[in-house]
DNA sequence: CAGCATCCTGTACGATACTG
DNA sequence: CAGTATCGTACAGGATGCTG
C-alpha cells in the first residue's frame, strides 16, 4: 500500500499482497477464522510485531475482518472478507506453481 | 531468492517472484523478446540498476533467457523460458484481480 | 546501446521486553 | 490471550556518473 497510479493490474495486486507475509497469512485464513495465537503458530517464523502489523494493514484494505469476543481470557478471531477470499482465489495458481516447482527452486544455487 | 525450507508453495513462489519489479518485467516479456532499452522504457519508473539486477536474478533462476547479438551498436534481447512462461501464466489471475479491483485499491486511504 | 561502479536512504523486518 | 513499545539492522531500492 504505497503508491498510487498503478501501471497495470499486477502492479496493483502486488502492492496489496506484496511483502513477505501477507499471502501466507491470507492462506492460513482461507478455510476458517483463526485466532491471533493460532496464526502466530501456523505462520512459521513470523514475529508478533509483523503478524499484528500485517493483519492491521489487511484489515485496513478490507481483506480481513477482525472479530473481538469480550471474554476472559481475551479472544479475537480473524477471517477473510469476500474481498480477501477473491484475492486468495487469485493466488491459488501461484501457490500451485510454487508447489510444483519447489524442488527446482530449492535447488537454485544461492550466491 | 533468500530462504530455503519453504513452508508451502506460495512461500516458494513469492520468494522467486517477490519484490517490486520481477512480476512486471515478466509481464513485459510475456509475448515477445524485449531489448534492454525497451524494457527500461516500458517498465515505468525502474532504474537501470534495478532492471539489470532483476534480469540477472531471473536469468539465474532460469526464468529468463538472455541473447546477445554481437553487433554494433550492441543488442541484447531478453525472453521468457518455458519456466518463465509457466510462472507468468500462474500470475495471470492475480493480474486480473488487480485490474478488476484497481479503483477500490486506489481508493483506500493511505496513512 | 547496454550496461557497471558508487554512494546514499528508507523501511521492511527482526529481537526483546512489557501490559490490559 | 492478544497485543504494545523500543531498539536495531540488513538490504531493497534510488540517484548519478562513467564505459566498452
Amino acid at each position: 500500500m504505497k503508491k498510487l497510479g498503478y501501471t497495470c493490474g499486477l502492479d496493483a495486486a502486488i502492492d496489496v499482497v506484496g511483502g513477505k507475509w501477507k499471502a501466507l497469512i491470507l492462506w492460513e485464513l482461507h478455510d476458517e477464522p483463526r485466532r491471533f495465537g493460532e496464526l502466530r503458530r501456523s505462520v512459521v517464523g513470523i514475529s508478533e510485531k509483523m503478524l499484528i502489523q500485517q493483519l492491521r494493514e489487511m484489515e485496513h484494505c478490507g481483506l480481513v475482518h477482525r472479530e473481538v469476543y469480550y471474554e476472559v481470557p481475551p479472544k479475537v478471531e480473524y477471517s477473510l472478507t469476500e474481498f480477501g477470499q477473491s484475492l486468495n482465489t487469485a493466488l491459488l495458481p501461484l501457490g500451485d506453481w510454487g508447489e510444483k516447482h519447489m524442488r527446482t527452486i530449492e535447488a537454485i544455487p544461492r550466491p
